[in-house]
DNA sequence: TACGGCCAACTTTTT
DNA sequence: GTTGGCCGTA
């Protein structure tokens, strides 16, 4: 799981020791052309666009990290810009990683004092820089989602609150809203509204509990460091004057807190360089605002547009039909992708009987396309949802073709490693009460419950920590006996593990965490885990320690910084090894296979249920299916099935509306043997003479069924229906009359 | 207090 | 099909 990680820990590693920095005053190694020859006229335009704000719209495989890496280049090598002055912000580490890497190989100096991350890496390093600015305690700690959901389940509970009325995920998501539309509880006003006073008081009392632990969650990162320059005008000042040049890649997936954060520290001094392609937004329910990049040219004067349209990635007809399923989008900024390449394949559509027909024949074009030379990790399923991942697995095991599946659980996020970083965690900060919750009792040693509530209760009367409060009831009189000793035996715990480990390495320092705690018995011992996978995963735990220690051999806090990246890393990245890449459609976003599989596109799963009464969401929709088209090189393949199993109940869906705005001359229905043709598109399908198997039929008479079987053809033919009502029946085709449905 | 079994939920998920 | 939470029992 987390060798990919390592991997990659590794080789930047690399690039670092065996780079030399970059030296002022020295001659430029580069001849400037070089930083421009190799682009298109778009392009080369948008990477040597004179100093002023820039809007790059790049469309799918239009070269965008290309444009983004060479702008940097030419500033550096012809703008006399330092690395220092340049700010570069991402969504993910990888194409962060990816980014400063392209332009070390490019420059083939270091970058190192270059900022190049992502949003709440950078954000992060600011916090960590100015904690003291920022009100922070100097040991803050990061929480993920999972943790923040778990702190907010604890403090409905807390208040007396109903689950049901209060659901977690919703006050949860509530909360990260307020923060993304730079809300503190303290501004808000409940209207004498009562939903609103109660969630805002949930809202107070979450922040006081992170405050009190020293937790930052993910948004809290991006709103305090926007304070932070806010706030404090000479540091704003300071870096204003530092970051000259400020890029932004996928501009149209930021939040309307990072769009104000990066307005913020450009100021009015530095030049915003944004890049992105408002046609693959696809993270609006996560916070994303499509608008930013809509608003930008208006947000500041003489912004200059440039439109990236030619694709390098894709034939002319997947172009075609990717450009008609976006353009029944509203309000775009308008752009259609073009290509010098050939026409190429049509789109393969293939009907299926239900999701296991879907999957069959999905392996059995895989197994075409290696017979004819290709390579399994050459071709991607792409799907709607996690869930469709199984049927399309074990199709493939079956046939013994080679696959990964992409997301998932992460290594980082795993109940394990976050029960071994909890206690790290600990270490590092004793108040840090989410932690404190996950493993007092973790693995078992009798404290339950009873000895729990009674801690909150201290904790939250005295305005202290659940550590401090485990304190004073161990030494009061307070507790039982025998919870008192659990407790007493919890706190020595944790001090022997930090004073026996304190002088050594990291990894023997987790290592004696793991061992210690007992949480590496225990899932020793735990007969649920019966691959040793868990197991297995603390120990790579420990790896990754010893690698992050070579990584990062300076530094205040060794410990402090492992925990800041695992919290900020997944830790997962499936790289090496071969086989057919099955993933979410977001997941695909920014990569690109000759051959894709965009399955399920069925009414209710692609579109998604829950976005087909919100034609916002539904352009969403639409746009992730131009994400998914737009991924293919060579060959498009489309499926839907008639019949779809999903948690155990059978559906039958509609195909997909984006199948039908995909022009029809663009696309080549696929039939396997044992099929008759039926030509589903057509405006008078019921002037068809044939049925696939499983095809919904109406009969005048007999109503709706499901065509099980069939035999002859031409005046001959015969069908074998399942009636809904009248059961089963063979009928001659030529008499029957039936219609599609 | 611990554990096993049962039940409900379940879109997508860069940090 | 899986997972996390809840509840009853030892």
């Amino acid at each position: 799981m987390s060798r990919g990680a390592l991997r990659l820990a590794v080789s930047r590693l690399t690039i670092k020791r065996s780079l030399p920095e970059k030296q002022f005053g020295t001659i430029s190694r580069m001849n400037p052309l070089h930083v421009v020859t190799a682009l298109n006229p778009a392009q080369q335009k948008a990477v040597t666009a004179q100093p002023g704000h820039v809007l790059v719209v790049a469309g799918a495989g239009s070269g965008k990290t290309r444009v983004l890496v060479h702008r940097i280049a030419w500033l550096l090598e012809t703008q006399r810009s330092a690395p220092h002055n340049i700010f570069a912000v991402t969504f993910t580490n990888k194409a962060a990683a990816e980014m400063r890497a392209r332009i070390e190989a490019m420059l083939r100096y270091s970058v190192g004092n270059m900022w190049v991350g992502t949003f709440h890496g950078l954000a992060h390093r600011l916090l960590r820089t100015h904690w003291r600015e920022a009100s922070l305690p100097e040991g803050f700690q990061i929480i993920d989602s999972e943790d923040q959901r778990r702190l907010v389940r604890r403090i409905i509970r807390t208040l007396g609150l109903d689950e049901a009325r209060w659901p977690v995920k919703q006050v949860q998501s509530w909360i990260n809203a307020q923060k993304e539309a730079g809300m503190r509880c303290t501004q808000l006003h409940d209207g004498g509204d009562p939903w609103r006073r109660q969630i805002i008081s949930l809202y107070r009392e979450y922040e006081a509990t992170c405050r009190r632990s020293g937790l930052v969650d993910f948004a809290e990162l991006l709103l305090r460091s926007h304070d932070l320059l806010r706030d404090h005008e000479e540091l704003a000042a300071h870096y204003r004057s530092r970051f000259r040049h400020i890029l932004v890649d996928e501009f149209q997936d930021t939040n309307g807190l990072q769009y104000a954060w990066i307005r913020l520290l450009a100021g009015d001094q530095g030049w915003l360089f944004m890049v992105g392609d408002d046609d693959q937004s696809i993270y609006g329910w996560r916070g994303a605002r499509i608008e930013n990049i809509h608003r930008f040219p208006q947000d500041y004067a003489n912004v200059l547009t440039i439109r990236l349209e030619q694709n390098y990635r894709s034939t002319r007809t997947i172009l075609t039909a990717a450009n008609a399923v976006i353009a029944n989008n509203q309000g775009r900024l308008g752009k259609n992708l073009w290509t010098d390449v050939g026409v190429g394949d049509p789109l393969h559509l293939y009907r299926a009987f239900n999701d296991l027909d879907e999957a069959r024949f999905i392996v059995g074009r895989i197994h075409q396309w290696l017979a004819q030379g290709g390579r399994a990790d050459q071709a991607a399923i792409l799907y709607r949802t996690s869930a469709q991942s199984r049927v399309l697995e074990e199709a493939l095991a079956a046939q013994g073709v080679p696959y990964r599946v992409y997301g998932g659980q992460r290594f980082y996020e795993r109940a394990e490693i976050k029960d071994a970083l909890a206690y790290l965690r600990l270490i590092a900060n004793r108040d840090d009460d989410a932690a404190f919750e996950r493993v007092v009792n973790t693995p078992p040693r009798a404290i339950g419950a009873r000895t729990l509530e009674k801690l909150r209760l201290v904790a939250r009367e005295g305005g202290v920590s659940l550590w401090q409060a485990a304190r004073d009831l161990a030494a009061g009189g307070a507790l039982a006996a025998r919870a008192r000793t659990a407790l007493s035996g919890f706190l020595a715990l944790l001090a022997r593990l930090d004073e026996d480990t304190a002088a050594g390495p990291l990894d023997e320092r987790v290592a004696g965490v793991i061992e210690n705690s007992g949480l590496l018995e225990y899932y020793r011992r735990d007969k649920s885990n019966h691959s040793g996978t868990r197991v297995e995963n603390l120990e790579e735990l420990v790896s990754a320690a010893r690698q992050f220690s070579y990584d990062q051999p300076e530094g205040e806090s060794l410990l402090g910084a492992f925990l800041a990246r695992a919290a900020l890393e997944s830790g997962d990245d499936p790289s090496g090894g071969g086989g057919v890449h099955l993933m979410t459609l977001h997941s695909a976003k920014g990569l690109e296979f000759p051959l894709v599989f965009l399955c399920g596109l069925e009414e209710g799963l692609f579109p998604h249920q829950r976005s087909l009464n919100d034609p916002g969401k539904l352009e969403e929709e639409r746009r992730l299916c131009y994400v998914g088209m737009t991924r293919a090189m060579q060959v498009l393949c489309l499926t839907h099935a008639e019949v779809r199993r999903i948690h155990n109940a059978d559906f039958y869906p509609e195909p997909s509306r984006f199948l039908q705005e995909i022009p029809m001359d663009l696309v080549r229905e696929v039939r396997l043997r044992g099929s008759v043709s039926w030509p589903r598109y057509t405006p008078d399908a019921d002037q068809a003479d044939s049925f696939t198997l499983g095809q919904r039929v109406a009969h005048p008479k007999f109503g709706k069924g499901v065509v099980l079987n069939y035999e002859g053809r031409g005046a001959h033919a015969r069908v074998q229906v399942n009636f809904e009502h009248a059961g089963t029946k063979w009928l001659v085709l030529a008499y029957a009359n039936l219609g599609a449905v």
